[in-house]
DNA sequence: TTCACCTATTGACAATTATCAATTCAATCT
DNA sequence: AGATTGAATTGATAATTGTCAATAGGTGAA
């Protein structure tokens, strides 16, 4: 596994620091595959063997417990996922499933542990790779526990037209039930929660969103930089 | 500082395996401080100077926004906070308030940060806590996203009874109001709630809890290993 | 002790969210 | 094109949760 996905691999912030020796050690360990759409790569429960990498596609990453179900996070290509199970050993604690037709790369979990004995720059940005994550969950929380759903809607709205280039018009590329349920709602609920963004200027149309009063829709959001900005 | 203390801080994992030097630089750039209860150590947004570790009281960490205010976690002695805004020197994502008489070591996050650098057994350390850091605000997620507000309840009572011995009989260490809060409901439904367990073997009278039914109560709760196991 | 204060609880009601059923809509296959 | 499938939407209703107001209970200060 020396081909060309390696550079865009070796890019990602986790690996672009460490040793090109222990970079090309832990290629040659890694396998890659290709999946077809909603295919269960990783079960909740079972060892975390490899670490994944997405190459292109999409996946979700998900929970079910009781007959529910959750979702808590796509991954889109180039980035890492289950990184901290990797790194403790310890079991899975969500199911990850592709979206779309995926290219993922497997590294296996003993040889990340392995290379992070003796590479420092790796182990320095495998340290800031779970910082970021962490932060990334606690700003979910917050976002779960202190908004409304229609303060959420609209808040995740905002952060996808910034994402998409900052125009008024932009694509959702999540499935609305998905959506809800990532949101922490009902498919149901998120219809009428786009319904009730009508009056601060959001209107939507199959996977088409458009702002129309920008300055009312960040009025009812409130945006706050400790949940939704990304780099924070 | 140089003192008793010293030896609690050592016991930690995060600094157990370090080396003695680097140890004792650490804690020669360091504070103690002790707070009356209710003060507000740490707000969100400010920028990371320290890394804290309790010595004794207890710590709550909450978030605010719009008037609205949510408990996130407790922190009881010996234990760090705030690692990961440290170990990135981002703002702080949470608050942190006395909710005793506590006592509290400030590291600088700068020597940390240096520390880190030189001292792999330390830096190993740093992944391990952030890793299982980040693995508890997962299955916090999954609780607030997966159960009932009622379920909520139940399984934390199950995890505090295995956390106090495992008896029948347990106190609740934390006042009822917070505990809706980090719950993720008001007082007035935790009140209610309580009712509603009932049926289930659970009685209460003021912070002393008994199950009279444990059977009835697992039953209930389904308490699961990837959302209620402290190790997993 | 008495007062003041705060927490907890309860009841009544409102708001929000979920559930169920039916319908519309869009994409795909034959 | 017509049929089939599954997602999205809508309406009706139920369940859950939040809000407001009142009361009870406990703690500490004067």
């Amino acid at each position: 596994m020396l081909d060309s996905h390696f550079d865009d691999i070796r890019d990602l912030d986790l690996f672009n620091a460490m040793d090109q020796e222990h970079f090309e050690m832990l290629m040659r360990a890694s396998y890659v595959q290709n999946f077809p759409p909603q295919i269960e790569l990783i079960s909740e429960g079972e060892p975390s063997d490899f670490l994944h990498i997405v190459l292109s596609g999409a996946i979700d990453l998900f929970s079910s417990l009781n007959g529910r179900e959750t979702s808590l996070a796509t991954i889109r290509p180039v980035s890492t996922f289950i990184l901290a199970a990797t790194i403790k050993d310890a079991p899975y604690l969500m199911s990850a499933r592709t979206l779309e037709k995926s290219r993922v790369v497997l590294v296996p979990s003993q040889d990340i542990r392995q290379v992070f004995d003796v590479d420092h720059a790796f182990a320095r940005a495998i340290v800031t790779e779970l910082a970021q994550c962490y932060r990334g969950v606690v700003k979910n929380t917050k976002d779960l526990k202190l908004r409304t759903s229609l303060e959420r809607l609209a808040n995740y709205l905002l952060r996808h037209q910034t994402a998409a280039g900052g125009g008024p018009e932009f694509t959702l590329e999540t499935e609305k039930r998905r959506l809800a349920s990532y949101l922490g709602m009902t498919p149901e609920n998120l219809s009428r929660a786009f319904k009730g963004l009508i009056p601060f200027g959001v209107t939507v149309n199959g996977n088409l969103v458009t702002i129309t009063d920008q300055d009312d829709l960040e009025k009812f959001a409130k945006p706050n930089r400790l949940i939704d900005d990304y780099d924070v």
